[in-house]
RNA sequence: GGGCGCUUAGCUCAGCUGGUUCAGAGCGUCUGCCUUACAAGCAGAGGGUCGGCGGUUCGAAUCCGUCAGCGCCCACCA
């Protein structure tokens, strides 16, 4: 069957992944193999492939296939994560789009609609993937909402709380007026922001004994109205909240108002002023207003002198009652109508123009609002002591290493956990309120007071089973109102808390509930998969995510969750800029798909890839990548198209081609080696770029075209089956990268049996030998002595057709290796045209170079001919004989050019060799290797004198 | 305000503990080729004072200091 020129990934790739789906390829399941376990950082359930995912799904692929490919038990397992506020805000605007207001609805209700949201758009972004290549074990499937999964996360969060790590309290949390919920600290973004700084004054209550004239140091306001101080702010809406002004002690300008009482501007409320080393003297005019309900220090100052917190904010950022002024109003609205109504009435001193960095909900982009209110919170001390070390001292491995300095820093620093959330979608906090409804009438039916039991008092349990016997255990006097079963409507009921628990709160757990490590300690699989092997992700969530895990890890299974972690860089564009909706600048990856296939796309994908860096995205590079797949695919055209003979061939080509086939097969062991050094580095660019080189340079266009047979000659059997060998081993160097072609290509070069697959072959690749290295440097030198005719023909243009004659000029001075006869490996190829002593004509090498640079001799001459022109390989120089073609004024200027560059090289080193301090210092060989140099230089020069005299005369 | 990282060819990046002709790779550029695997290709070529300055050393792209530019992370200056 005729190949088309071109390859076509459509064709290939839908065909191979239901195949690999069919034969279940990718399954794993424990057995005595090594294992090679990767977690997925789960995408949202409701997301979409964008580039992001492109890169990191890429980089695990690559990594699941490189380990099957060693023989390991490879397991993948995919998975998505309910992402709780992003989530519920899309479901929110869905239901708003149908007018329906969340608040309408009950929890159940709104919790259908998120499942059937969940349902409709869930696993999108996992079926993206299959296209992509992606060899995950698809059964094993998971969501973090699932049940095993919900059940992991309510697990432990019972056991974190009798272990009491878990508490429940008022604090001052970074509050989301628009998703109405607490976040953690690390949700919050800080962005810099112009905005206006208020000086506003604050009127002096009562008497004030001062002299205005004095020269203490103290700056004092007075107008009209009498004798104020400023205080310079940015949320002159928060003013209704003020309790008290506060002063730096140690301030000179405010020594006057200490002891004083300032009346608020517009609230007219008489407040005391108060005196902390915590004021920065510096800042505006040293007197801060304090809020302590709206702003995390003036609540520490709060607590500190025992202040009231008057919250002057509802829930979604609109004034409250409590502030009496500006009801209703929205907080940025009334912070301009407060200041234009300050300004009317002159209770303004002056606005400035502020830089200010604001903290912002990662989810919903609004303004945080710092907010009292009562949350969960899990203790951070112990878990961060236990994730510590192994980080640090290298158990778990970062790449790069740089975030072991921001790991440890973080954890060095932690704040409490604020895991609860005033969300429905997510895992609701299994915490149960106890109250006592009893018939009434009676007059006497006890309350849960008298009952010993304190207000608010709760139970934390699995269930709801378990909270009534934890109750009565708790609180015996209960025991009586304990509802039978039948339910009579009175006694003790539980009411659950109506918090879910942060979407973090389940992704720690991640690589443990995945293999049901939580619910069902020490089972099979989780001995057998974790600790797993690689952990690929951003570092955008090192706090959120992998820290973490690490903490979860060694809390419930003793152990590390992930060997080694390696952290991408942002994908971006061409131009630097991240990729965004409203750029326009992010392609659709599965449109990518279409126009350069899966592979290209992987490997336009990983050129532009290098660990930690971000990652400049053009899709030159996925063209670049289609361009390698063609590449690959008209290599195995040629072969494939050739005739086989079963004679043997001619001598020449026998002898080319055994020594050829040889050579190929020690640069596979070569570069092989070098490509897994790389993997051991995860530096994967580097590795696929070896590959590239491997099959395009050194297989396409040095190998295939030495052993290639002459128009429509057959290539003898021999020859060509261990070109199907090496075809092969290539196509399983590259398959980690580029899946999808080097199966089919796999495929298509022998019968295979149906349900076979490259994948479960796994790859064996030798160390390089001593004599691999002899002839590899043989055939370098071969290599740039055809380049060198090449680059003559180039230079006189003369025809490819055109056979030439190569001259091989004997050494004028020191033979390469100062030695006479030629190395074993030259005498064993019968290289002699290319040592300096020997006799010319014979040998694999020169019927290869006769071949390739197409020659009609070669010879070995005392003196090169006249007319000819040369080229030098390291110190021996060659000639092509050109008759009346050579241009002597040109080629004498190149030799003189060239001999100035040598001459000023050598002065160079004589230098250094005649400076005794480092013929003294540097070490022998370092000398020895010096005045290698320099003899080198000698011979060359001798040599390019000698062509000079040639083309004088 | 603290911490970290980066600056090498037109672009994107390698260059590990200072010394191998160390100044590299891919892409792009230029020149010549539609040579029966591939023009999405082949052959060849050009291209950099390694951000500036100073220091250590026999020797610095590599180590130290400093300046400049860029980027990231952390932090309660209203």
């Amino acid at each position: 069957m005729e190949l088309a020129t071109k390859y076509s990934p459509a064709e290939v790739e839908g065909k191979w992944y239901q195949y690999w789906l069919d034969h279940k390829l990718f399954s794993s399941k424990p057995d005595e193999r090594e294992p090679y376990t990767i977690v997925i950082p789960p995408p949202n359930v409701t997301g979409v492939l964008h580039m992001g995912h492109v890169l990191n799904e890429t980089i695990q692929d690559i990594l699941v296939r490189h380990a099957r490919m060693e023989g390991k038990n490879a397991c993948w397992v995919p998975g998505t994560d309910h992402a709780s506020i992003a989530t519920e805000a899309k479901v929110v605007n869905r239901l708003a789009e149908q007018g329906i207001k969340k608040t309408d609805l009950t929890r159940e209700e709104f919790l259908k609609h998120a499942w059937a949201w969940t349902e409709e758009h869930g696993g999108i972004i996992l079926k993206q993937l299959r296209k992509l290549g992606c060899s995950c074990d698809w059964d094993r499937t998971a969501f973090t909402m699932d049940e095993k999964r919900s059940e992991s996360v309510i697990k432990v969060f019972c056991d974190l709380y009798r272990k009491g790590l878990i508490y429940r309290g008022v604090r001052m949390v970074n509050w989301d007026p628009k998703a109405l919920t607490a976040l953690s600290d690390e949700e919050v973004i800080y962005k810099e922001e112009h905005t206006k700084l208020y000086y506003m004054k604050y009127y002096v209550s009562g008497p004030v004994n001062c002299d205005d004239t004095a020269t203490d140091g103290n700056v004092i306001h007075k107008d009209e109205r009498g004798y104020y101080a400023v205080v310079a702010t940015t949320r002159p809406e928060t003013i209704m909240g003020d309790v008290a002004m506060c002063i730096n002690p140690n301030d000179p300008k405010n020594q006057w108002l200490k002891g004083k009482k300032v009346i608020v501007p517009l609230v007219n409320r008489v407040i005391p002023v108060i005196e902390d080393e915590y004021v920065d003297i510096e800042f505006g005019t040293g007197c801060l207003k304090v809020t302590p309900a709206h702003d995390v220090n003036d609540y520490m100052l709060g607590e500190k002198y025992n202040l009231e917190a008057i919250d002057v904010f509802n829930p979604d950022g609109t004034l409250s009652e409590a502030a009496k002024l500006y009801v209703g109003m929205d907080r940025f609205d009334c912070r301009k109508q407060i200041s234009k109504d300050m300004i009317e009435s002159g209770l303004m001193e002056k606005v400035e123009d502020y830089d200010n960095k604001i903290g912002c909900s990662e989810r919903t982009g609004v303004p945080i609002e710092p907010r009292l209110s009562m949350q969960w919170f899990l203790k951070m001390e112990h878990l961060a002591e236990i994730a510590l070390a192994p980080v640090m001292n290298d158990d778990i491995k970062f790449y790069p290493t740089k975030y072991k300095n921001t790991y440890r820093h973080w954890l060095e620093n932690i704040k409490d956990w604020c895991i609860s959330r005033q969300l429905w979608w997510g895992h609701r906090i299994p915490a149960y309120y106890l109250t006592l409804t009893l018939p009434q009438g009676e007059g006497k039916s006890p309350t849960l007071q008298d009952l010993g039991v304190p207000y608010g008092a709760f139970v934390v349990a699995e269930n709801e089973e378990e909270a009534y016997k934890l109750a009565i255990e708790q609180y015996p006097a209960l025991k009586p109102y304990l509802p039978s079963l039948g339910g009579d409507g009175g006694g003790l009921s539980l009411r659950q808390d109506e918090d879910a628990l942060d979407t973090w709160f389940s992704s720690w757990l991640w690589p443990i509930s995945l293999f049901d490590g939580i619910n069902n300690p020490g089972n099979e699989e989780i001995r057998y998969y974790y600790p797993t092997a690689d952990l690929v992700t951003g570092p955008d969530i090192i706090f959120f995510w992998v820290a973490r895990m690490i903490m979860a890890g060694y809390e419930y299974e003793g152990k590390m969750p992930f060997r080694n972690v390696y952290f991408t860089g942002i994908v971006r564009d061409k131009l630097g800029r991240k990729m965004s909706k409203s750029l326009g600048n992010s392609p659709d990856p599965l449109d990518l798909i279409a126009r350069f296939g899966a592979d290209g796309v992987r490997m336009g994908m990983m050129l532009a890839a290098p660990a930690g860096n971000d990652i400049l995205f053009d899709e030159a590079l996925c063209e670049q990548g289609r361009n390698f797949c063609n590449k690959i695919w008209n290599a195995f055209r040629l072969v494939k198209g050739w005739e086989v003979s079963d004679n043997s061939d001619n001598t020449e080509n026998s002898e080319i081609n055994s020594s050829a086939i040889r050579w190929m097969n020690a640069k596979i062991r070569e570069v092989g080696a070098e490509i897994e050094d790389s993997f051991s580095k995860y530096r994967l660019s580097e590795a696929l770029m070896a590959a590239f080189k491997l099959f395009t340079d050194e297989f396409s266009g040095w190998y295939l075209e030495m052993i290639k047979p002459a128009y429509q000659q057959p290539i003898d059997r021999k020859t060509l089956d261990a070109t199907l060998d090496i075809f092969e081993t290539l196509m399983k160097i590259i398959h980690p990268f580029m899946p999808f072609i080097t199966e089919e290509l796999w495929q298509a070069m022998a019968e295979r049996k149906d349900g076979d697959s490259i994948m479960v072959h796994p790859l064996k690749i030798e160390a390089l030998s001593e004599d691999d290295k002899q002839l590899l440097a043989l055939y370098e030198k071969a290599k740039q002595v055809i380049s060198g005719v090449r680059a003559v023909r180039n230079s006189k243009n003369i025809a490819q057709k055109e056979a030439l004659v190569l001259e091989a000029v004997k050494p004028l001075s020191i033979s390469p290796r100062g030695e006479e006869n030629p190395s074993s490996s030259e005498k064993m190829l019968g290289n002699e045209a290319l040592s300096p002593t020997g006799r010319a004509g014979s040998g694999a090498i020169n019927y290869t170079l006769m071949k390739m640079a197409n020659l009609s001799e070669i010879r070995c001459v005392e003196k090169k001919g006249e007319g000819s022109q040369s080229f030098l390989v390291g110190t021996e120089e060659y000639a092509v004989p050109l008759g009346n073609l050579i241009d002597a004024e040109a080629e004498i200027k190149k030799a003189e050019a060239e001999i100035k560059r040598l001459e000023g090289f050598m002065m160079g080193i004589q230098k250094k060799l005649s400076n005794e301090r480092f013929v003294q210092n540097a070490p022998e060989q370092v000398v020895a290797l010096e005045r290698k140099k320099l003899s080198d230089a000698e011979s060359k020069i001798a040599a390019l004198q000698e062509t000079l005299k040639a083309l004088r005369s």
